[in-house]
DNA sequence: TTTATTTACGCAAACGTTCCCGAATTTAGC
DNA sequence: GCTAAATTCGGGAACGTTTGCGTAAATAAA
């Protein structure tokens, strides 16, 4: 509290009580007299007594308040997800604290060992696609402090995640595309080693697998850990484009990804779908906008937000240590638009 | 600290001696000798002693965290914002607790209620479109918790504030789509009110005005606060197309709103720019790949930011009451891209 | 040698709570 | 009427720091 706020001691004095009996009557113990409750309340209620949560964090030894750790807030899958995750938090009573780690692991450690410091009670965490090193999570967690991963999730650490279906939805996505008579299908994604990754790579192959089209490896790119995904993608594009044999399509998986290579074959004039279909994972509200609309695939990041956070609290709030976990799998969303369409002419055109 | 965290005092029975001697050797008191200085801080080093925040919160009276309160994180604007302002914040060693608003006043007043009721040492704020009552602000900020303002000021509080130079950009907009042979322009603006909305309101005026075009009130829209932007440009769209002398160009003033009417003109196949020019406020990062690209003026938000909490850290640490207090005042981007374009027949054919 | 000054440290209070424990008063049990 | 139990409250410690003040030892000034 800054200025000369009203503390407990204020209203004992005013009442000619205990510091304790107030602190009781305010907490609506059983051993304060009703009438004494009713004085207490009603004058604290006048002087618009607030507590003072430093002193009640320091007595209690919790914060009432949880940080979370994404890549990136100017990233409309993760400002979603922070708005689920707020808007639960509020009605608890907890406040959240908001890091990025901007893709790097150092930054990542840096702020989580700040939101650690500042006495977090909890802690919600999607990875930096640079991490490696994932010892000071499970050094965390074995202190005691509760820790949910959501989105890109550290396998071997045992603890709550919510994650979506991503084979599921790379899976079908793959799939569509094929549905509409593509075969030479590139998959554009993001930094090896993150779960999100193989996940939704393996939904890729499956697809592939399944309709008896044989997986291209040299159709396969991956994003590096800790780049600008975005420049990234249009350089994965450029060397895509000059393959012999060139994909007549993309599936990029992330935000970024799907944004650098929209990006890459506008200005290079590339027709799509005609000369390259585009599907990508995005949750920008805008991709229907876009030239041509863009099919995509969307994660329910709002409700992935709220359910990490709500996982959360249960550990925070359980009075006996929680030895059993979830893992909460949602299902993405598709949207399936002209950026996917089956070309007109050549589709029933001999090749 | 959760999980039974090293103190000040572990320190001080390992090495026999007080608290008041670490806590002086930790902070490099003079009046310690370097050799107690140099064992007690190994020791610390040792067993990585961590000060509690908390504690230091409730003796000092402060607790190095700042608030900030926008309408809504998921928009591309803010949350570059809230960029801008945790790069700084994170080096200078303060957190920032993020809320929103939602454009809703009550909100409004229970998130900065929340806020500092949680002991925050400053607040950033950009008003909801929905508050009229400012007293809060007012008395929180007579009551000595520094206040800065950024984007939508309220304009009678004496406080530092940073701002666009909305006036100018607006009249820039303005005088393209006049230069660019558009005459009856209409602006969409966000409720009244709002300062930005006067702001951008003149601008659009004075480039008419220097023009010789009289301005049609008909063609000046604002939206209602609180509500739905995207929506509302939906209808207020549809009301304009409904005139018997509809406009030739709308200027749309903010990311929403712009968003809405961009979807309203393709949606009704309205030809952009040949039927209807566009150009609008916005921060996104993909207007280019939109169709037509789109013509915008954009806000340095990242910088914004980084000035709004060096202000607010200013008067934090400022040992005596400021009383000089500067707005600073940012210039606007503008990118004209093809949604403005001169027509190209209509153009040279007389009316 | 005596006195003043510096150096280096410890004691204890304070920040605003919560809660254990004890005690005074009232009520119940018989 | 007396003991036992319940009810209602206060004292005070504790959470982990910082800091004003006091003080012993060491050094300097006289």
């Amino acid at each position: 509290m800054r200025y000369e706020a009203v503390t407990i001691r204020d209203i004992a004095q005013a009442l000619g009580l205990s510091t304790s009996t107030v602190s009781r009557a305010l907490r609506d113990s059983h051993e304060i007299s009703t009438q004494t409750k009713q004085r207490v309340l009603e004058y604290a209620q006048r002087i618009n007594y607030q507590p003072n949560p430093i002193a009640v964090s320091l007595r209690e030894r919790k914060s009432r308040s949880i940080g979370i750790i994404v890549s990136e807030i100017a990233n409309r899958f993760f400002s979603e997800i922070i708005n689920g995750v707020e808007s639960v938090a509020i009605d608890r009573g907890y406040n959240v604290i908001i890091a990025q780690s901007l893709e790097s692991a150092e930054r990542e450690k840096r702020q989580i060992q700040f939101l650690t410091s500042r006495s977090i009670d909890g802690l919600l965490v999607s990875v930096s696609n640079a991490t490696e090193d994932t010892s000071i999570f499970r050094e965390l967690n074995g202190k005691g402090l509760p820790i949910v991963f959501f989105d890109r999730v550290v396998q071997d650490i045992e603890t709550h995640k919510v994650i979506v279906d991503n084979r599921l939805g790379s899976f079908e996505a793959t799939a569509h595309l094929i549905r509409k008579g593509y075969r030479r299908i590139a998959l554009v994604t993001n930094a090896e080693g993150l779960s999100i990754t193989k996940e939704r790579e393996a939904g890729y192959r499956a697809a592939l697998h399944k309709h008896g089209i044989a997986v291209d490896d040299s159709l396969i790119r991956h994003s590096s850990p800790g780049g600008q995904a975005e420049k990234e993608a249009l350089e994965i594009m450029a060397s895509l484009m000059a393959l012999n044999d060139r994909p007549d399509a993309i599936f990029a998986t992330s935000d970024r990804l799907t944004t650098g290579c929209l990006r890459y074959l506008k200005s290079n004039q590339v027709r799509i779908p005609d000369e390259m279909a585009l599907i990508g994972f995005s949750n920008s509200e805008i991709t229907e906008l876009l030239d041509p609309p863009l099919s995509i695939v969307r994660q329910p990041a709002f409700e992935m937000g709220a359910t990490a956070i709500r996982m959360l609290l249960e550990l925070i709030e359980s009075k006996r240590p929680v030895t059993q976990f979830r893992t909460q799998v949602m299902a993405a969303e598709h949207m399936f638009r002209q950026s996917t369409q089956p070309r007109d002419a050549d589709r029933n055109k001999p090749l």
